[in-house]
DNA sequence: CGCCCTCATGGAAACGATTCCATCATGTTT
DNA sequence: AAACATGATGGAATCGTTTCCATGAGGGCG
């Protein structure tokens, strides 16, 4: 393993000086004789220039930071895939971590970044505000993606228009009868939680609070929401899930409990995954664009000049979602009436 | 936005020179009061060490790179989640990129790498050799996750002890009386494919090498393969699917051709995912311990001192996979003589 | 009492790149 | 022809840290 190549082993090869190859390679101003001899000697030696060096002296990484929850989330596992797939085609290195939607180690992983000289960073938030503060304090140029933290309006977000999807499934599943409709709602997705309400409303339906309840991101919790759910209330006819982890425990529940979807029970999934067209019957879902938020998160970190990012309330950018019909959803009819479990 | 407090501002505010900070921060000897005043002040500051300015100095990066064919693939988002994991544990950045087992795109990501300085890389290899030279000729401590490179002996790796799970999958379906049994491999999986044709040999069994299909990583090519096979050879009574999105095609394209599982056909997949107990049936599968593999990959290229790898050959290390049954597979039964499409 | 060893400490070099600035050569204008 | 503008070029400073080395103080032992 020999020293690398410097910049200086360039610079004797071509017989100039290392300014001058520096400029050369980043495109300065140079004599054309010149400027051969040193890409020549460059492609010799196979001179790679160090980030390390360049980073140090500009005074800014130029890599991004992702944070997201879970990369073993489908949803998430595509967000990041865009984000991949842009900092790429602006050749910047991604350095990742995962939160665990935890705000203590969601601390730990910006502490990491600042400390790496990390200066952009999209990230799918936990919801706590105390993570961010030295974050935005140190000039990180911050964007949301996926959800967005109270508190934090200056900064730019990047998420799917849950009010829109979630209003269309609601619509869809009254129209086709339904009347006790069931949310079953994920961390940080009081948004949806509020568009189900609203949408409700707007149609001149109550309000069920029992049928609005929560799991917290993982399996177990899932599981036990979903299947609360259904014992619980008996009467329901349809439910929408919050996102894929819960689709998962509702199509698990409903299945442990005999109910057979969607003859007893209409199901929708927040969020498209592979298997969705695999259960049977075939998930109906409202599908978000998990990669292009990424990609567009991505995008809006690279432009967002350093030191920007505060200043005027920003609008989140909101992408469309699109329902896809498949076979989860039947005719709303009176059940429970006749169902005891 | 001010300026980065940096180890001067520190030195100063606490009376002594940058060395003596830089001793106490990194655990050098000092004298009581002195580490004190020190650690009172990075405190008050709030002070965090760049790591552009240590890793030029120290010539090394720390960071881990991390390079998996598709982070959207639940096999491979394990396999990240278990370095991350790891990475975490040790305190160490993860810069990560998706290759698409593309070999021109893994050269290109391990160029990044090398600029970024990273010296240690945890990667589920494309296959393809030439990527893999500069990287150890410029030094970098490579360790293999899930898959091996061929030529690449002294490259040390962590895998799933295929052999093991593809031997007791095949005994299992044998048992069951089942004798025309296809296997759908994936890319890179030559030694699954290898431990079929072994395992068959030794209960006795002719290999029908018609019966042995690949797909490329894509769905519509993973589909094509398993439809492909389905079609052609009416006669097989199991499927072996090589991975999850083999496995996904094999449903997708039994329920096409109306092909009953298990009583038509059976199934396993190799690789465990949350829907294969969604499935109807539920999959049965030989589960690798994906997460595990990527941990244990993080740990190796960590622990080994930078500039070894190369020398002896290193036995990968085998990770036991299990056969979990559910519903999938039922008795081998003559069929095809009675079915024609 | 003196010498030497140990230990704490700070100055300065080094890492590899960028960039300011001075220098020098060439070409242009009056 | 002289003065000036323009452009190429290299030296040196700089970024923030670690680490080598020198210095000085203090304590133990001969």
């Amino acid at each position: 393993m020999r020293a690398r190549t410097t910049i200086k082993d360039v610079a004797e090869a071509a017989g100039v000086g290392v300014a001058t190859v520096s400029r050369v390679l980043s495109g300065g101003s140079a004599s054309p004789q010149t400027r051969e001899r040193v890409l020549a000697a460059a492609a010799q030696l196979d001179y790679r220039p160090s980030a390390l060096g360049r980073n140090l002296r500009r005074q800014r990484t130029g890599g991004i930071g992702l944070l997201v929850p879970d990369i073993t989330d489908p949803f998430y596992a595509r967000v990041a895939d865009g984000v991949l797939a842009c900092a790429r085609a602006a050749g910047e290195p991604v350095i990742m971590g995962a939160t665990g939607d935890d705000p203590e180690s969601e601390s730990e992983v910006i502490g990491m970044l600042l400390e790496q000289g990390v200066d952009r960073v999209v990230a799918v938030p936990s919801g706590a505000t105390e993570p961010w503060a030295p974050a935005v304090r140190a000039g990180l140029t911050v964007v949301f993606a996926a959800r967005h933290a109270v508190g934090f309006d200056d900064i730019p977000a990047v998420m799917a228009d849950e009010r829109s999807g979630i209003r269309t499934a609601v619509e869809y599943l009254v129209g086709l009868g339904h009347r006790r409709i069931a949310h079953l709602g994920g961390h940080g997705q009081g948004q949806r939680t509020a568009a189900f309400r609203d949408t409700l409303t707007a149609l001149g339906l109550p309000v069920d609070e029992e049928l609005i309840v929560f799991g917290r991101p993982a399996r177990d919790s899932a599981y036990a929401a979903a299947s609360g759910l259904f014992q619980n209330r008996p009467d329901l006819t349809a439910v929408i899930a919050g996102s894929n982890l819960l689709g998962e425990a509702a199509v698990l529940a409903a299945h442990e409990l005999d109910l057979r979807v969607p003859r007893d029970v209409s199901l929708i999934m927040f969020d498209d995954v592979p298997w969705a067209e695999l259960c049977a019957p075939p998930l109906t879902v409202i599908a978000p664009p998990a990669r292009d938020i990424g990609y567009r998160a991505a995008e809006l970190v690279l432009r967002t000049p350093p030191g920007r990012g505060r200043g005027g309330r920003s609008r989140p950018v909101k992408m469309p979602t699109e329902l896809i019909v498949r076979g989860s959803c039947g005719p709303g009819r009176q059940r429970g009436a006749t169902r005891r479990s």
